[in-house]
DNA sequence: ACGATACACGCAGAAACGTGCAAGAACAGG
DNA sequence: CCTGTTCTTGCACGTTTCTGCGTGTATCGT
């Protein structure tokens, strides 16, 4: 049995059962207690469940899928979706792009803060139903299936109703000399549109976008306040990226 | 052994059995590990798998729950939304409104039908992605979370720009007195704005909301063509409705 | 307060991992 | 047909990670 494996059991057993007996566990998969008592205590650590003598809680029903969700998608999407959601603000409005680093962001979203979220992507919005206190506005427009955002101009005239405090926003390359860039025109200019009603923009890129670049170019370096990345900071490409004038903010290192 | 239908037998095995032992998969071809674990360091770079410890498991078990979730849908919904759906004629622009039975009509679409899928649910916009053929106009909006959809003036608005051919439209309550109705407000002024701008408007109404009525007024009777049901045709809530004038389409009886 | 149980920690063996390397196959070009 | 290149594959090596056991400590119920 694969240690990822018993950790989703564990998972399972604690949403079906609201509880794991460490012992009773052990005994049903045939593996120490040692285990057990391991596997346990690193998903308290990520604050999957709750440890308790004897086993375990769920931490809260509400939380434990939500946090569970959040596994599967890859650490370093993780851990700038982190970064990204840390920079929202109780109350704030925040411009959320689409894309796969973005939804994470919603899922990172902590329960308790209260904030306005507008999007062009309802995979988000759909993700942030369950969301307690964010409020949700729906950019509408022309569905672009490939990316399951909407764009073009109805959407950009959407977008130009809202203002924000910040803005979000994925790329597929990120590159010294091509810049920040995208794979279709109608979406850099969509994403140019969302950037221009934020007061601070920053740029979701995980490692490996670092360094490349697509077809079309969505914004200057100086339109954008930032760039969060799981990247090395050490890596080549970020350094000249300072050079030009890019805050970089490390995403777990 | 070619290397691509490898990485096909992994995939597959993988969708059949929600993970790989890399140790076992190398036993059965009779190759190296390092293959396999070469394959699978491939797979999960491009975003196929997800790589834990001796092995491999899916990216995102949401999308086996997803064939699932279909299969739950009640017979009744299925039914209507099976006649819901054959209204549709190529290239026909289709208004779709929220809620479960709604979604079943997106799902139901046959694949190779053409048409314009005009919808204010973030959820049937996402449900239509794997669609080849729909194009799909999301109408943007303040998000209302309990019904999925979204809803207030900036949705009206939105509405306002566009025609359709039909609009299939559900309700919470069918009741030959209180006549279409639903649980809100702005849910129930969204759904006028909707009908008013499709040449014709049904009304998607499993059984389980004949004889029931919410508090709010959706539209009047004149204003339909029509109302799909799976409930007893000789239902005499349903005899009421002929009597005002409304067609009553009978979903698999 | 006491025994029983659960726990954390350290350790060692085993398993899985990544990397570099070399042999072989597939391929393009002359 | 030959040659050089590229890609794939399996092996060897050192490293990392996991697992079960023993030990001593903390916690629980009586």
């Amino acid at each position: 049995m694969l240690a990822a494996e018993r950790r989703d059991h564990l998972l399972g057993l604690l949403a079906r059962e609201s509880k794991i007996v460490a012992k009773d566990v052990a005994a049903d998969l045939g593996i120490s207690e040692d285990s057990v008592r391991r596997d346990l205590r690193d998903l308290a650590a990520e604050g999957l469940c709750q440890r308790v003598y004897g086993g375990a809680l769920p931490v809260s029903p509400a939380i434990a899928d939500y946090a569970a969700r959040q596994s599967v998608t890859p650490d370093g999407k993780r851990k700038v979706a982190a970064v990204g959601a840390a920079l929202v603000r109780p109350g704030n409005a925040l411009i959320l792009d689409g894309g796969t680093t973005a939804l994470a962001v919603a899922h990172t979203l902590p329960p308790d803060l209260a904030c306005t979220v507008i999007t062009h992507s309802p995979t988000i919005a759909a993700a942030l139903l369950d969301h307690p206190q964010a409020e949700v506005f729906l950019l509408g427009g022309r569905l672009f299936k490939h990316s399951a955002v909407t764009c073009g101009a109805a959407a950009v005239e959407a977008a130009q109703n809202v203002s924000a405090d910040l803005c979000l926003l994925g790329v597929t390359g990120v590159h010294p000399q091509a810049g920040l860039t995208t794979g279709d025109a109608e979406e850099a200019a969509m994403k140019r549109a969302l950037a221009a009603r934020a007061a601070d923009t920053y740029i979701l890129a995980s490692s490996e976008k670092i360094g490349t670049a697509s077809r079309f170019r969505v914004l200057p370096w100086e339109d954008i306040s930032g760039l969060i990345t799981d990247a090395d900071p050490c890596h080549p490409v970020l350094h000249q990226l300072t050079a030009h004038g890019v805050e970089i903010l490390a995403a777990g290192c």
